[in-house]
DNA sequence: GCCGTTTTCGGCCCGACTGTTTTCAGTCG
């Protein structure tokens, strides 16, 4: 199950968007958005505090601390449900379709009787949507538009989304007796940013108890199938996971079955074929005799078919499996190579904690530095001056090494505004240990506008680091048109890093333009872009994200020792 | 609904953009 913290922020902000929605008080729907943010990103589990508890929560008051409790006691909210009645959860669905806000969602509906995305859709075609005030033909357009985007993430839910399920289920079942070894595969082994469904593998000599195990967990909505090898359940939020059991000698060729993806499993078994072999999920064998070679792990079957062993992450037919023939894998990128992170937010601007607190929490990762980038005026809505910055500046080197002997950067998340141009003079700039720059507005510069836009903030001497660098949210917006070759050539002419942001609604720069980057020999910074002190931990993304780009140590900033980065940030000044 | 006081109400991130309208509502970051 997701963290108690995750489902009430969930809840809270459905309530949110229910008030918008039937158009009750707006600022009680934004106090309502806040406490679901807070309590997401709180640290302590917020299943096992009081009501005092609850209240000391910032953002959360006795209403909303007393319908927590209420929700752990009963389950639900009556409020909720209360709303809930009133207005069909496909309105709210609507919602989701960018451009398309709560007002017009209950036009809509009251006005039509349009209660889904689909029958948004049919009505638009029907014509139906003519002479209602506020929709034009542009807005017939952009509805379209962002109900296609909506459908490409389709039915795949976030990578954490379903990690965080897999990680519970594998725990849970590698407690039943028999079980030999359980692992998740396929996708979600290979780090791919979405996932459709979550595939289980365990190694056991009687299934039994492990199906049984399996489609009773309590997330279970209803058992798909129940067989003697393989279940598939649908969990309660939608998502499927399928179980599969193999005999433990069986245990490597099976999980690199299952691990995939297709087309890697394609070109692996015709290797094997030319050897005069058979490759399946239950083992390689001898093509003439049926013989079987070896199973039993994942390196043996890679192995005696002349090849090393080849991460999951780069397990995507793009050059992996010629670069195995030739020994010339990449040494990739791991969570354990991270020195630190140089991209996050405190309660300065729009984080969650305070300085002191993301600190420490940054100590506690053993990281050797942390970067501290907080946004810069040009984004009205952070209020932030040159005496506020100056002050955390003061702060931060008060304590500097003061947590585990961990260093302090003192950094800016800077706005690139439509020329290209940051929120400060180089004279200002000049006071910090290191910027990353981001695009946050003006998505849609014609692409020579866009790329000079970028390359002009690369060329800025105090510009480190671009931030999500295409700023594209996941099944909500596509990435800025740019010609990216021409950014990545100024990135490495300049000595500016690009990010992998790895917050899972972003991971971006994604795998494929990591790999078309890293061939203009341009550095990279794997940064969490953390609100919250939770948020450190979302950094794992961005290193599978990392390593299906190829990545290796020397290619990532925040891998290497402090000297060697601090002389990048100098970018030669 | 929360918060902070100027202790019990009044303010709450603010500006820009889009598409619609004909002066502005809705949406977004």
């Amino acid at each position: 199950m997701a963290r108690p913290n995750e489902e009430v922020a969930t809840l809270l902000q459905e309530y949110a968007d229910l008030i918008s929605i039937t158009g009750g008080d707006a600022y009680k729907a934004r106090a309502y958005e806040k406490a679901a943010r807070a309590i997401g990103g709180y640290h302590e589990d917020v299943s096992t505090l009081d009501l005092k508890g609850l209240q000391r929560i910032p953002g959360v008051g006795k209403s909303i601390a007393e319908k927590v409790l209420e929700y752990f006691e009963t389950g639900s909210v009556h409020a909720v449900e209360e709303l809930r009645a009133k207005i069909p959860a496909g309105v709210r669905r609507l919602t989701e379709i960018p451009t398309l806000g709560p007002k017009r969602a209950m036009t809509l509906y009251e006005e039509l009787g349009v209660a889904s995305v689909e029958e948004l859709v049919d009505a638009i075609h029907a014509g139906r949507l003519r002479g209602l005030k506020g929709f034009g033909e542009k807005t017939e357009e952009n509805i379209l538009r962002g109900v296609r985007l909506l459908r490409q993430a389709g039915e795949r839910v976030p990578v954490n989304v379903a990690m965080e399920l897999a990680e519970e289920i594998v725990a849970e079942l590698s407690r039943v007796a028999g079980c030999r070894r359980c692992v998740y595969a396929g996708s979600l082994r290979r780090w791919r940013e979405t996932i459709g469904d979550i595939d289980i593998l365990a190694a056991a000599q009687q299934p039994g108890p492990l199906m049984d195990a399996f489609t009773s967990l309590p997330y279970v909505d209803y058992v798909v199938a129940h067989g003697d090898t393989k279940s598939s359940i649908r969990t309660t939020k939608g998502l499927q996971v399928d179980l599969r059991v193999v005999a433990p000698d069986a245990w490597g060729a099976a999980l690199q079955y299952f691990t995939g993806s297709k087309q890697h499993n394609i070109r692996i078994r015709e290797i094997a074929v030319h050897k005069k072999l058979k490759l399946s999920e239950y083992g390689l064998f001898d093509a003439r005799s049926g013989e079987r070679i070896v199973s039993e792990s994942e390196e043996e079957v890679y192995e005696r078919l002349g090849l090393p062993w080849i991460d999951p992450a780069l397990r995507e037919d793009r050059g992996e499996i010629e670069a195995a023939l030739r020994g010339e894998l990449p040494r990739l990128v791991t969570e354990r190579d991270i020195r630190g992170d140089l991209h996050t937010h405190t309660d300065l601007t729009d984080g969650l904690c305070s300085l002191e607190e993301m600190v420490e929490a940054a100590a506690r990762r053993g990281y050797a530095y942390y970067a501290i980038t907080d946004h810069a005026p040009n984004l009205r809505m952070q209020r932030m001056s040159d005496e506020k910055m100056l002050a955390q500046r003061e702060r931060v080197r008060e304590l500097d090494g003061r947590y585990r002997g961990m260093r302090l950067l003192h950094g800016a998340e800077l706005n690139i505004d439509p020329e290209g141009n940051v929120d400060w003079p180089d004279a200002f700039l000049a006071g910090f240990d290191l910027c990353v720059a981001s695009v946050h507005s003006h998505f849609n510069l014609p692409r020579e506008e866009m790329t000079r836009r970028l390359v002009r903030a690369c060329e800025n001497p105090y510009v480190n680091i671009i931030g999500h660098p295409t700023a594209r949210l996941i099944g909500r917006r596509p990435g800025i048109d740019a010609d990216f070759d021409e950014v990545f050539r100024a990135c490495a002419r300049t000595g500016t890093a690009l990010e992998v942001n790895a917050f899972p609604d972003r991971l971006d720069l994604n795998d494929e333009l990591i790999l078309r980057a890293k061939r203009y020999g341009v550095k990279f910074a794997i940064d969490s872009d953390a609100h919250s002190t939770v948020h450190l931990g979302l950094l794992r993304y961005g290193v599978g994200t990392a390593q299906r780009g190829w990545l290796t140590p020397d290619d990532v900033i925040n891998t290497w020792p402090l000297a060697r980065l601090r002389e990048f940030l100098r970018k030669g000044r």
